[in-house]
DNA sequence: ATGAAAGCGCTAACAC
DNA sequence: GTGTTAGCGCTTTCAT
């Protein structure tokens, strides 16, 4: 069933069907109908192959992320889903479980599909990788992490304030000695939310030990395997901040293993304000990331013709729940006691 | 950057370059080498759109998922996802949720686009909402839900009995005041949970009280104020099931809304096993099916050219961790007792 | 082995 | 208003 199909059918020339199905240009009433019963009896269906080849425009945006299974990615997919159909677009979804190299072979096939922008949590953030794709005139829009030395639109969340916050939240709680269960370096986020998580302490003069910080890869296994051996290592920390909800709930299952209890044992923060956070007992105190948001800001951006300069940063916000409480001194054995100091009262 | 670009940079013909770069057709060594050092020079991508409309495919399949940010559809997804990749094709993701309007857009859109076949968890379970889909040569699969009166290739879970087996393991606790909190008839999922929860009663020769059921749809508003509806109406009941994700979280966070202890004062099984059914306290037991599997199954069912007559059930199996336990006699004051029967002997 | 040409389904420019 | 036609980028005969 082609448009030449209901073209005979109807008893008129192609280019009529076109306009009278797509309502550009005029059409005499009379024939208009003719064809639209003719497109109707031979349940014709426009290609969009044709139409975005003659157009050279195929209204669809490439969404690359890490993990379709992890919920906060569910959120960006869906917060992208639903801002491109609103703006009549359809979105190749493409998962890379964190894996360059299928990073690499999707961004070759988002660049042949002719996608009009892609969308993506860049697993590698060398710029070099993206550099082509956006040489051959794709729009190009990061999301969560951003990439050195490219000047592209970038949705983010607040990541230093967001870490900075939940920290600040402990330190005023009067814990000291903080675990910190982070990403790897090698991602934005694992840099900024460590920076957000020293620059808290910075500010409360209250010093760091490095030994009671760990950095993982997301996933599972490895956040899991993390954050045992720091229970395990001459643990003595009064709270602990995860940066993430693949790290908080590694983190939470470990803790729960050694027998340690939230929060009377152990304060616990996590970022990211996942479902499951409130299902916990206690519940857990997050750290929240407008999450859709970004995801419809990100569509936004690929549609927008002029590109903010740097990257947006969305804010964040401290949910408090149930899993922090102030130290129990009984329970901090080995706690150094810092003298309390003007700058440790954080509010 | 066309392929009559490379054609002229390396002074061939587009057939040529056609040939070389596809490997289909034999070319010289030579030209081969020329042709693929003008398209690196001119950083030349084939178009999917040119290929597609001259080979009328698009290596593409279109996935109908209700909601994208329930970890289910988003396990399934990921199915899906890998096992189209491993096949070489790619997937346009569309999330319904659960709005038959939202459908007929996407259908449509899917269409027009020519993919190649639709996987879907169909929302509206007319046939006649898919017959034109199907009547226009689109390869159409069912995943987790049927629809009635279409003999279209289907991949679900063994419903009846996940639903069955986890009914029973409660009988055989001794409960026998059995409270069920189930999806709407509309969908398969809920008719045929509520079968296997009433053949496992029947069996066991327990009478089923229909007060402390419920249905609901697949929200989590509606669901948890059905919870709390079932929990407010001189409860009584010794034991929950929640036919599935949404259903248990609902359930869950209303039981604790009523301080309603799990399991001492109500044992709780859901269907789906989720990730954050190990995170509560107690961990749930649950029935889990094999989620990833199932998007595979339909991916392979999409390309296989002989289908299968029925249904493709997929297995699944209880998992019992902490949430269960014998009713409290204490605890069921209004409990009829039912006299022992040897049907109740369920293992 | 390679060039020329037809045609996939559509839209838009042009002619009437 | 409506028919005709060129051409979007590609693959594949058909000649040579």
């Amino acid at each position: 069933m082609t448009m030449k199909d209901v073209a005979l059918a109807a008893g008129v020339g192609v280019g009529t069907v076109s306009r009278a199905l797509s309502g550009n240009g005029h059409v005499s009433e009379a024939t208009r109908q003719r064809v639209l019963v003719a497109a109707e009896a031979l349940t014709y269906r426009p290609s969009a192959l044709g139409r975005g080849l003659k157009l050279r425009r195929t209204d669809t945006l490439g969404l690359v992320i890490a993990d379709i299974t992890n919920q906060f990615y569910g959120e960006l997919a869906a917060g992208v889903l639903g801002a491109a159909k609103a703006v009549g677009k359809h979105v190749i979804v493409c998962a890379t479980n964190e894996d360059a190299d299928n990073e690499r072979e999707y961004l070759d096939l988002l660049v042949r599909q002719r996608v009009e922008a892609i969308i993506a949590v860049p697993v590698c953030t060398h710029a070099e990788a993206w550099q082509d794709a956006v040489a051959l005139g794709i729009r190009l829009v990061f999301v969560d992490r951003t990439v050195d030395g490219l000047a592209t639109p970038t949705v983010v969340a607040d990541n230093v304030g967001g870490s900075y916050e939940a920290t600040a939240h402990l330190l005023r709680l009067g814990h000291r000695r903080i675990a910190f269960l982070g990403g790897p370096t090698s991602k934005s986020t694992g840099r900024l939310r460590e920076e957000g998580f020293r620059r808290a302490h910075r500010e409360a003069g209250v010093e760091i030990d490095e030994r009671i910080l760990r950095r993982s890869r997301y996933t599972w296994d490895e956040a899991h395997a993390s954050a045992l051996d720091l229970l395990d290592d001459r643990f003595d920390a009064t709270a602990l901040f995860a940066a993430n909800n693949i790290l908080g709930e590694a983190a939470f299952m470990a803790v729960r293993d050694r027998g340690i209890r939230i929060p009377d044992d152990l304060s616990l923060v996590m970022f990211d304000d996942i479902p499951w956070s409130r299902l916990t007992n206690p519940a857990l105190t997050v750290v929240s990331q407008p999450t859709r948001d970004i995801g419809q800001r990100a569509v936004a951006l690929a549609a927008d013709h002029h590109l903010p300069e740097g990257p947006v940063v969305m804010p964040t916000h401290l949910v408090v729940r149930d899993s922090c409480r102030p130290p129990l001194p009984a329970k901090r054995p080995r706690t150094r006691q810092p003298k309390a100091s003007p700058a440790t009262q954080l509010s």
